[in-house]
DNA sequence: TGTACATTTATAGATATGCTAAAGTTTGCA
DNA sequence: TGCAAACTTTAGCATATCTATAAATGTACA
């Protein structure tokens, strides 16, 4: 039995989920609370279309679980411990030499906003934030 | 400053790496010990060229080095930690309902080859993802 | 040298992914 | 009912990635 293939592909299918910018924000601002679909549109910048579309990745790999309330869909991060690990990741990455001291800074900024912050128990939320 | 996006966009790269079988489990295996392409090859069970493509990837990200030594090319883990990390993510993995007693099983094995391997004795296990 | 061995690089067709724009759904409310 | 708001889904196209095959490079050694 090739227990090492099933595990590795899992693991491909989960990475590449994670293999988007727009996807790794998304995750990383449902740490802190859950969000709709407009919110998300106006931190992230991006159409809706586009943000729907991500969150239907993130959804169909049960990575996140959308709850209706109203006309509004609401997001919710299933395991926040998934932000938290994705955040380790940082210290894998390999930033272009010419870009190192930026990056640097940018990491310590990212860490902090989303590392440190603390995360109260999902409820409904107001728009805004 | 776009942090947020600069930060995502990396991780984003460095799971776009992580995210196919055989690149995952060249990682897991030279967690272990250097190896070469022919032994990865055998080990792998893909043609050399194949792995060498593989190789290329993980290199032109850093995530290992080349050794050449005579006629073969040792290929060495550069963060060790990273394929304990990768492991981790095992616990955020959702595979098909149908599959998932196999899935539980293939997930210890492979916990118990890559992660407790030439470390300590087996622990017990946890968890069942 | 020349040749076998180990590995890398180049190439091409098939597949998958992501974005934009447009159409379709569900819900709330007058 | 009918209409608007908030989302989701579909379609088409451009781009990126994968796999396999073929050719090229580098090294050891007779």
């Amino acid at each position: 039995m090739p227990y090492r293939a099933v595990v590795s592909a899992e693991l491909a299918k989960l990475f590449g989920v994670l293999s988007h910018p727009i996807r790794i924000r998304i995750l990383e601002e449902l740490k802190k609370e859950d969000l709709t679909v407009g919110t998300l549109k106006d931190m992230l910048g991006i159409t809706h279309s586009a943000v729907s579309q991500q969150l239907a990745v993130l959804r169909s790999n049960h990575l996140v679980v959308e709850m209706r309330q109203g006309r509004n869909v609401f997001y919710h991060l299933r395991r926040p411990e998934l932000a938290t690990w994705i955040m380790d990741g940082v210290s894998f990455i390999s930033p272009d030499a010419s870009e190192v001291e930026k990056m640097i800074s940018a990491i310590q900024s990212a860490k902090s906003a989303w590392g440190d912050e603390k995360k109260a128990p999902p409820r409904r939320k107001k728009r805004g934030a």
